[in-house]
DNA sequence: TTGTAAGCGTTATCAC
DNA sequence: GTGATAACGCTTACAA
């Protein structure tokens, strides 16, 4: 890590390094010719001052954290992106970590960003610590992060703190209520993960949306505790065997849509004519395939972008009270919603 | 950034900075008591050293940079994926930052990573600056780094560093010998970007098993340039509907396999008994949805994870030849390659 | 308008 | 074993 530096600069330019500072950061009173003189040998050393000394020397880095769940997901890659793009556009310096949805490396990662002194952090939870004991924890880490941070997609409770969430009750409430207006009245759900806040509020969202519209809550329709698309498959398989299946489903997560096709297909059933849903999110490959299944549509790069330019703006304005945004899913009726006349 | 640094840690633990240094580091003696007592006190004020303060005075940062083209793409995110695997693991910060496929974004940042005094980095360039100006310019700014740097799935030509790269004129070779042993006689090629040189490399992996295996080399089923789905779909449309079309292709990229389901679809021909394919990566979603369609697979996270070994171990062994690890691509059949019997 | 010098939070080199 | 002290490369008063 050897390299020319602000006194090199200095010294071939024949004057002091404050002098070739103020040149770098364009600020302070520097004449024509001096600024000249410096930046000419700046070019001719292709010098480039070093980010860790001006952040150790200003008390301030231009760095930033991006903690999600993982890399490898279209929901969390398409964050990266929109955090990635506005960072890249600001000028600021973008640190990410993974935390496979594990509490242990989640809170490893929380040391990392801090070890790093980032200015701020974007952060997806592994989970919601939730019980009293979690959530003090997570304060505490995140109050000595000594940084403002932004929470994207998983809120915490009772946290005072800007957020970038997705109404995930109002988007299960619509998504229920369509395949209702398409003229179901026998409707399941495959609530995903009921661990995580956001598969609770989605489960809420499709009762409230079956009550209020005069329907009764069937518990045997409703799949919930499934984690992945194993146990999607399975308990599908089972409930679409059974003489008084749901017409339609409310699947309210990717994984447990996968379980579902799956099951779908092995059975040989026609959507919508056999049996009608309607997604949360697109599929990995659906508009690709083009293919007519309703969902929920999150515009996911906005969603990151909106993350990082509130932090951003936190920048400048620390004592504004929290933000806290919360994007309504759009509904995308492609069809798989349809409940088609008896054979 | 106000936190409690070594030296409120030294004076409270009633110690000079330099033990504290010690006892953090676990290196230099140390007394039992003097080291239990400092840890207490770190322990206390939850101390987290600065990585900034001490990279700057080791001269030596712990940060690894990564630039690829776009985060919202399968195989970089899978990529992405395999790095940070490794990185964590081993202790590495990751600095990422996205070219867009655009050579001054490339540039930009490049120098961003170098503002930043990474320890080294792993690169997927924007393009393979292959003139002799871009390449004279691209090793002035890799060797501008300062570190040692890693180019991931696109080679620059002549430049003698430590890459690793897909073996694309074997898999193109292997794609198209598996169409030909198959039974088809009229097999066409969709070479996508023949600006990069990976795109070139599949052509020629294409029109050497032809020509190998006594075919010849007919032009008007050779469809190159087409840069993404769009131009795909419209060349592929035009040639499917001539009377002397081929019966099989070998499509060398994600985009163009896509502009070509597309026509497929949309002249109403099915996979393989109209026209038969063998793709380059699997489609997103191509998994989920089960489809039988045929590709050259590539261990895409283990991609990652190599170059980061490869970097990582570049740290030690600074002057060891630079290594050069070409992986063969898979050939996955699932049936889209099959030579249906006339009807 | 410019230079000097005191930090920033570490590590590393010495003496003790 | 331990503690001053000088780097590391930069910014920022403060003088000049």
């Amino acid at each position: 890590m050897k390299s020319v530096n602000i006194q090199d600069i200095a010294r071939e330019a024949g004057v002091g390094k404050a002098t070739v500072s103020r040149v770098i950061n364009g600020k302070g009173y520097v004449s024509r010719e001096t600024a000249a003189k410096v930046k000419a040998v700046m070019e001719r050393h292709h010098y480039q001052p070093s980010a860790l000394a001006r952040s150790l020397s200003k008390r301030e880095s231009d760095a930033i954290g991006l903690i999600i769940p993982e890399a490898n997901n279209p929901f969390f890659s398409g964050l990266l992106t929109g955090v990635s793009e506005v960072l890249d556009k600001c000028g600021y310096t973008l640190i990410i970590r993974t935390s496979g949805n594990d509490r242990e490396r989640d809170y490893r990662a929380l040391e990392a960003m801090r070890y790093q002194r980032v200015r701020g952090l974007i952060y997806v939870p592994a989970c919601n610590y939730e019980s009293e004991q979690d959530f003090e924890e997570m304060s505490s880490r995140l109050g000595d992060l000594g940084g403002p941070c932004v929470i994207l997609d998983r809120p915490i409770n009772k946290l005072d703190c800007d957020c970038v969430l997705s109404d995930n009750f109002s988007g299960a409430y619509a998504a229920t209520e369509a395949l209702i207006h398409a003229g179901h009245r026998a409707i399941g759900v495959i609530a995903g993960n009921t661990q995580l806040m956001i598969g609770r509020e989605r489960l809420e969202g499709y009762r409230k949306a079956i009550l209020q519209n005069g329907l009764t809550l069937h518990k045997p329709y409703q799949i919930t505790g499934t984690f992945g698309q194993k146990e999607a498959y399975a308990q599908v398989l089972a409930l679409l065997q059974k003489p008084d299946r749901p017409t339609a489903f409310f699947i309210a997560n990717n994984h447990s849509e996968i379980g579902f096709l799956n099951a779908v297909r092995d059975l040989r059933l026609k959507i919508p004519a056999d049996i009608a849903f309607v997604g949360f999110d697109e599929l990995p490959g659906q508009l690709v395939f083009e293919l007519p299944y309703s969902c929920l549509n999150r515009e996911v790069v906005q969603l990151g972008a909106k993350a990082a330019q509130m932090l951003i703006r936190r920048f400048d304005e620390p004592a504004r009270p929290a933000e806290r945004l919360v994007v309504v899913p759009r509904l995308c009726l492609r069809g798989s919603e349809k409940r088609m006349p008896k054979r």
